[in-house]
DNA sequence: GCCGTTTTCGGCCCGACTGTTTTCAGTCG
């Protein structure tokens, strides 16, 4: 957080850095032990500026009414403008001098909440994750009212977590990980079914752990496959209804056991959000009924949830696609038959960016290019690193026209199936491009990107990215935010303008599936989308293998909402040839 | 702190598990 503010001095303040705030202002009042539900307020303001695909200091700049939004009130709109003014507000500053900051990160061990937490500050002085190991190691925290030595252990093995995972798994981890859980559970002939719930099933960029329900036949079977697994390195609880382990790496997974009969109630359930589940429920009792887990009631008679469909049916509402239940606006959709038609894997004709041994990629034009026939594509864009990104062997002009020769050449020997002489041409710190815009403008497909000088002020970021877009050259913008999940923070832009300027121009932005970048972000999707702009799905891939991550893409432009028409690769090559000789479909 | 077809007060999702104590509080999702 002290980074965050110092550098909020130096330049623009995002969402989510907003966001950050009211997080923090939510757990310092909880340790407090301030209105719970003032601390709910405080954390669903942070989730709407989270969903918000306008910046929220350029509505305050226009002097827009922030307490329109939706859970975001007179209070927190003027606090939200003193911290776009300031960098911090007068509550947060409040909260710090009566709560020890370092307290937050206390409750981010697991089975430690904030009542434990002020507890074990008041009693012991414990003010620091170090405090409270030295504490529990020496047994002063069972002698506290309500802890016990299990108490303590559960503690250490809190911290060791934290310390492990630091956080959230990548997706790609996470698919890892549920495919050898997937293995284990298909050799149970008791299990019937099973599903995995939770942010995975929302392809949410990470997830904190995994939930997988389970109907079996025989739980206590079933309990003893799952604790007796290799992949398991600790149990961390196990009932009639719910084991929880931690596998090896850190990752905690919930399974939960399920009836027939309640089944899609609890896939519902456990898929989330909260928000989402919260405003379904509200619907539910609207119409004088019960939701919870086991199904729909009415009184205490089970009306529906077997599946999910006869639930959101029963709520008149149409069925809502995992990646959209974040209370963003599906729910209104889903009521009046509005909800998306998203996209899927299946129908992507090709990809438009991936690396070969020309720069740092590890196949070579053949490799890919049968990689990708094999996935069943028409087309595959090689976008080789231009000549800027010297570490990874970017080609020079000469170079790059020798690589197209040499593309077009193998294509020839393909049937059905093209392969593109493309390039991923730096956007150098002024805008212009790594190379000469003659040479560029003989290539198939162009897409720029920025690697370099990523903390320039966001004057600075928009000036650049308009130079390159106007350029009449590229066709796409590659990773347009540049970020790295958990390592780099997003560039700053003025969205609006480079958005409106890539529709102007007829410029795509990548939905980059590379599993630390998945970047557009999906509330940028959507904003893209309403901006007109076509998008393309591409996985940067460098290595055949890497072909397989246009599944993260696709995730993201679902929850991005975004439809087949709205990606320019889910065109046939016909229909891509016809947009580059600027013929804009619909 | 937010919200409103019961609108300026009063309600805000709710059930399972754990660890503790012995009937319940805290935590989690």
């Amino acid at each position: 957080m002290t980074r965050l503010l110092k550098k909020s001095k130096i330049c623009f303040m995002e969402n989510t850095q907003i966001a950050h705030i009211f997080e923090h202002m939510a757990e310092m009042l909880e340790l407090k032990g301030g209105n719970q539900f003032r601390v709910r307020a405080y954390q669903n303001t942070a989730r709407a500026l989270n969903n918000l695909s306008e910046r929220v200091e350029d509505m305050v700049q226009a002097g827009s009414d922030l307490s329109k939004l939706p859970n975001i009130g007179k209070s927190s709109a003027e606090k939200i403008k003193e911290i776009v003014e300031t960098g911090t507000c007068k509550r947060l500053q409040e909260l710090k001098s009566e709560i020890p900051e370092s307290l937050t990160e206390l409750i981010q061990i697991p089975q430690l909440g904030a009542r434990k937490v002020k507890l074990i500050n008041d009693k012991l002085g414990v003010e620091s994750v170090e405090d409270l190991e030295t504490a529990c190691k020496e047994h002063r925290v069972r002698e506290l009212e309500g802890m016990g030595a299990k108490t303590e252990e559960n503690i250490l093995k809190g911290i060791q977590t934290v310390q492990a995972a630091s956080g959230r798994t990548m997706l790609k981890e996470a698919l890892e990980q549920v495919n050898a859980i997937g293995r284990l559970l298909e050799e149970r002939t008791e299990i019937s079914q099973w599903q995995v719930a939770g942010s995975f099933r929302r392809q949410r960029e990470t997830v904190g752990d995994l939930d997988i329900l389970v109907e079996s036949t025989d739980r206590n079977a079933t309990a003893d496959s799952i604790l007796g697994s290799d992949l398991v390195e600790d149990v961390i609880g196990s009932g009639q209804q719910k084991v929880s382990v931690r596998l090896y790496g850190g990752l905690q997974v919930d399974f939960r056991f399920f009836e027939k009969d309640a089944f899609g109630a609890a896939l519902m359930y456990f898929t989330g959000s909260k928000s989402h589940n919260i405003a379904v429920r509200q619907r539910a009792i609207e119409s004088g009924w019960k939701l919870n887990e086991y199904g729909l009631f009415e009184d205490n008679k089970q009306i529906g949830g077997k599946t999910e469909e006869d639930i959101y049916r029963s709520l008149d509402m149409s069925w809502v696609p995992p990646e959209l239940r974040e209370d963003a606006g599906e729910i209104e959709a889903a009521v009046n038959g509005e909800l998306p038609c998203l996209v899927e894997q299946s129908q992507m004709y090709g990809d438009l960016h991936c690396h070969t041994v020309a720069s740092d990629g590890k196949n070579t034009i053949e490799e890919m290019a049968f990689a990708a026939k094999a996935r069943g594509y028409e087309y595959l864009g090689i976008c080789d690193h231009s000549k800027a990104v010297s570490v990874a062997n970017g080609l020079d002009e000469e170079r790059i026209l020798k690589h197209a020769s040499d593309i077009r050449e193998v294509s020839e020997k393909f049937r059905d199936f093209r392969i593109m002489a493309g390039i991923e041409v730096d956007i150098l710190k002024d805008g212009t491009l790594d190379l000469d815009e003659e040479v560029l403008s003989q290539l198939d497909w162009v897409t720029a990107s920025t690697h370099f000088h990523l903390n320039l002020s966001s004057e600075d970021m928009t000036k650049r990215l308009l130079k390159a877009i106007k350029s009449g050259v590229v066709n796409c913008i590659g990773h347009p935010f540049a970020r790295q999940i958990g390592r780099r923070d997003p560039i700053i832009f003025d969205v609006d303008e480079v958005f409106s300027a890539c529709a102007d121009y007829g410029v795509c932005l990548e939905i980059n599936s590379q599993p630390e970048r998945l970047d557009l972000l999906d509330v940028y999707c959507r904003k893209a989308k309403e901006a007109g702009i076509k998008m393309v799905i591409s996985t940067d891939a460098h290595t055949a293998d890497d072909l397989d991550f246009m599944r993260f893409g696709i995730g993201i432009a679902r929850r991005g909402w975004l439809e087949k028409d709205d990606i320019l690769n889910t065109r046939p090559q016909n229909d891509l040839a016809a947009f580059l000789e600027g013929d804009k479909f619909c």
